[in-house]
DNA sequence: AATAGCATGTAAGAAGTTACATGATTTC
DNA sequence: GAAATCATGTAACTTCTTACATGCTATT
């Protein structure tokens, strides 16, 4: 059910778009809460078609498939954000590394940390970047997201690191 | 890989849990980062036992089994977090709803942001409260992150709900 | 003796990943 | 004309969810 909301609703904001299209907007703004590979989003999408959730025009040069969402789609989409009480559950590899990085030694945890942090403010700082002068205000909350969870995770990686190597220099209990 | 790893990080953390213990660890804190259901934490095990990266010790009164991890399960663990690279894409069901609410009109989507911002306020408070005095530096840190996350979600869904307001109040342009 | 919670499992089906496969267009 | 990128698709496999199924123990 997610991909095919997480279409809709992207469909939805940027009006028309291709499978590729799509596709790389799942690559790009991964700050996202939803990404999926292109061998799923193309049948889902065909489903979709077929459901009357979004209309395709065949365009272009390169067989090119361009999406539109329906009436029908779009109170689809409604309907979800209403009605759904949404699975409280995340599924994140990277964080879940993280999260168990203070199992290992102070000399391995405390660098792989220290290199969380960098790469986590090194994406905060490249959304910052391309915050253009003008945007659509939904895109602009998606971006501030992002920025806050980087920023969440870098700070988290960073305190974490300071206070193993606190605790290894008083070096003493383990607690 | 992922749901495996998981197991292998609590049972290093806790030292020693039945099936039963573990999924009720993924329903409360750990839900920040991964989770799963009994069906598949058992044979998983299960399977787990059967390569020796856990033993398990058939306990107690009613058919429980006690795991812990091994050795080899360790070892295996420490090379997953130093050398893997992990997939850097989440997936939020909750965040992804919260993400596309200001795609509906501000009627609607204001009042369930602000109903996102209690419940993730509701929740950092439960958090907090659930903190003892005497506990591991990891639940420390995992407790923290909890925390963290609440935070920015919170934050951000008052900040968009505001903003909406705003925009709605002195009506014109839906930029 | 009924209810809630402990405790484990299996099976069918949905969702997601990896690998294979093809061909067009743009850029160097 | 080679390489990169656009653009779509299918097949096999793994992972995850939902539903079904069983039985014990503590509490009221």
């Amino acid at each position: 059910m997610s991909l095919r909301i997480a279409l809709l609703g992207l469909l939805k904001e940027s009006g028309r778009a291709s499978g590729y299209d799509l596709t790389k907007h799942f690559e790009m703004s991964s700050a996202n809460m939803w990404s999926a590979k292109h061998s799923q989003i193309y049948p889902e999408l065909r489903k979709m078609e077929a459901d009357g959730a979004v209309t395709a025009e065949e365009g272009g040069a390169r067989g090119k498939r361009i999406y539109e969402i329906t009436v029908s789609g779009t109170e689809e989409l409604r309907r979800w954000l209403v009605e759904t009480d949404p699975v409280r559950t995340t599924r994140n590899e990277a964080g879940l590394r993280m999260f168990l990085l203070p199992l290992l030694r102070p000399q391995e945890s405390v660098p792989l940390l220290r290199a969380e942090a960098l790469h986590y403010t090194a994406r905060k700082e490249r959304l910052c970047e391309l915050r253009p002068r003008k945007m659509r205000s939904i895109d602009r909350y998606q971006l501030r997201m992002g920025e806050m969870i980087m920023s969440a995770f870098a700070e988290w990686a960073t305190e974490t690191a300071d206070d193993i190597e606190r605790r290894a220099a008083g070096d003493v209990e383990e607690d």
